[in-house]
DNA sequence: CGCCTTTTTGACATGGATCAATTGTTGTGG
DNA sequence: CCACAACAATTGATCCATGTCAAAAAGGCG
């Protein structure tokens, strides 16, 4: 993931705000027209390939980006290597952080990533003329912030099983909500990560993670076609593997 | 911690806002004369005794609070009792979530607690109608979420020693911020938790915590007055021990 | 002093990591 | 279409950090 071969990103072409595929659900939703154009005119389409790095930790954030399409992911490393990924960007999520001048993450694209960037300072001017757009980052970082705390719980208490279970939840229904209906019994879906890039959303390894796909194949929790695509013959069955409480909230 | 012996939280003789001791860290910093005034006709003061719990996961939650005093944490669990804390609540944060009906989190004290709070229908009006209160609102959430994510790197892939020493640089951390200076060699400080709430805070048994305090005592990392009295003589082999990558952000 | 809670320590079990080998997959050039 | 290289995933054998169970010490308090 951090080392993978170089290619410079793309710049995409300019994608008018108002023409925006994912705007309903971005920051400018309650723009006007009017503002639509001053964002029009300071904007950068950007494309990263799977496994490129959009941001080195410790590196000066010079923009503040929405991801339009794809996923990217924040991770931290210890002195060693070891690797955690803390955070998974999906649109609208926001990159970058108001007055901070470094990141304290490598974000790297998971798979093709689009973002929408600005330069830091033109956005921190709207950011304080726009009360709208500062509730969206609002509502954003308190919903970041409770996936943060679902995956602290996985992360601090869940057994192996439980771990990759619950990763296969969040998926199906991540999967389920962008064809707008729920998973249900029977449900197929691509899980598009490779297992390394699960086992450091997951805090185990490669070996561990894989084990458990075989474990859960095994017990018939779960169809493997090829190691990328699934099937739930049961969902109940793999929501009890994921050890949550019954009354637990919706994760992420 | 879950199952403290039951008192009632204790109603405390109304603070007016203009004598508030935290006024100038929390939300109300920017607010005129005119303000307090509306915020003082609002609130309510209430402390709760270490181990009370403030709210219980799944309850309705009809207020909106910002803790004053003392530390409070956010816990959660799993169906079988599996217990983890997934946030630290120190003054000036706040209690709640906007826009949503039952707390996904058991709120408990960890010492004695002084929260300020509001109805909670009174306090989303205000938010609508003060900017400034919405931006310390964000501001507050980032910092959370920049702590929250920093620990999810130390529950996924930290050892047992590295979690503990981390802790006690954050406690020794947040002591020194107390009284204005930073933590230097031959920094005493008393830790506050006891050994289940830092287990709970790590991932770990309390066997394991105790175990690896006895271990850093051995290694003449810490000496250990007694068990909730620590001196660091070398801080600099504390930080050592935690593990962190030399450039990483200042935890919490 | 005796009761209760917290902490420490010990003995043992085990889940997941580590190291290593094999198999499967994808893409490339002949 | 095959051969080969690079990568991804699986599986096996072994080790060790941490959990589990149990008991002993150390405080706190009426």
């Amino acid at each position: 993931m951090k080392h993978a071969p170089w290619k410079s990103p793309s710049l995409i072409p300019h994608i008018r705000c108002k023409d925006c595929p994912v705007r309903q659900h971005i920051i400018c939703a309650n723009c006007g027209p009017s503002e639509l154009e001053k964002l029009d005119a300071i904007k950068t389409n950007i494309t990263f390939q799977a496994g490129q790095t959009i941001v080195y930790a410790g590196d000066k954030v010079e923009f503040f980006g929405f991801v339009m399409r794809g996923v990217a992911a924040l991770s931290r490393n210890l002195i060693d290597g070891r690797r955690q990924m803390v955070g998974l960007l999906l649109p609208p999520d926001f990159i970058g952080r108001l007055r901070q001048e470094v990141s304290p993450f490598d974000v790297d694209a998971v798979s093709e990533v689009t973002i929408c960037q600005f330069p830091k300072p033109q956005f921190e001017a709207l950011v304080l003329s726009s009360p709208a757009l500062e509730r969206r980052l609002l509502e954003n970082a308190l919903d970041e912030l409770d996936a943060a705390r679902e995956w602290m719980l996985l992360l601090g208490r869940k057994t192996a099983r439980e771990k990759v279970s619950s990763l296969l939840v969040l998926i199906a229904r991540y999967d389920a909500a962008m064809n707008e209906h729920s998973p249900a019994d029977g449900y197929f879906f691509p899980v598009l990560l490779k297992r390394e890039t699960m086992a450091e959303y997951l805090g185990l390894t490669i070996e561990t993670v894989s084990r458990q796909f075989s474990a859960l194949k095994n017990d018939g929790i779960i169809v493997l076609d090829d190691s990328q695509h699934i099937c739930v013959p049961d969902f109940a069955m793999l929501l009890n593997e994921a050890g949550d409480d019954s009354d637990g909230g919706i994760i992420s």
